[in-house]
DNA sequence: TTAGATGTGTACTATGTAGTACACATGACA
DNA sequence: TGTCATGTGTACTACATAGTACACATCTAA
């Protein structure tokens, strides 16, 4: 992603995007390669910030889930574990059909 | 819950329940009493087993999500996180409806 | 009244997480 | 052609996680 938009602009090169977001090159040049661990999650979300990425994209690229939905599901466990394991198997479109409808408020 | 189970089967002591589930008992002493962290997601499970708990809710008290709802969620980020933003205000009984909708397949 | 089981305090440890600090070869460009 | 920025290798570190090991006072049932 870093990559992309360094072809446009200099300003997106390791080192200058790592101070921006406030962690060492080396460090990011590592992340990129996948030669450390995923960085935490507040460094994601910097990261995120500076590429204008989706933070829950980059999070599950970091296989971690963003802490408001896990507080969510902590909240009341059995309803939305119920609810994913449901949803696993449907298509995207279905998702999102309902996600519309309960925002439209048919619910 | 291990207290209460306790009282009608001495099989339930701190030691013996311990044993069972594969740690040492000055180990479970402090979990119980929120001495220490909250242990692993596998120890967790093996004490839900023992326990007659749902796992999911044993996870929730130790402010964690089981490692396959974490996998649903990060397999589409951006269409369950849009989701769960959505329902986290909705009462219960509407979660309810809907997971009883999508299993009977109306969708 | 004593032998065994019980709950818990203290001390320790291995592994994982989330990075920093510095050095170095390379490449661009003025 | 020398200077400066670039990407990356190596070494190190602080703190968190997930426990173990043992000792001890207490309680209890025979």
């Amino acid at each position: 992603m870093r990559e992309r938009l360094r072809r446009g602009d200099p300003k997106f090169s390791v080192r200058q995007v790592a101070v921006r977001v406030g962690v060492e090159p080396a460090y990011l040049s590592k992340i990129e390669r996948d030669q450390v661990a995923p960085p935490s999650e507040a460094t994601i979300r910097r990261l995120a910030e500076e590429l204008s990425e989706d933070p829950d994209v980059l999070l599950a690229l970091a296989g971690k889930v963003s802490s408001d939905l896990r507080q969510i599901i902590v909240g009341r466990p059995k309803l939305f574990a119920d609810l994913l394991r449901e949803l696993r198997t449907l298509p995207d479109h279905a998702i999102v059909r309902l996600v519309r409808e309960v925002r439209d408020g048919d619910w």
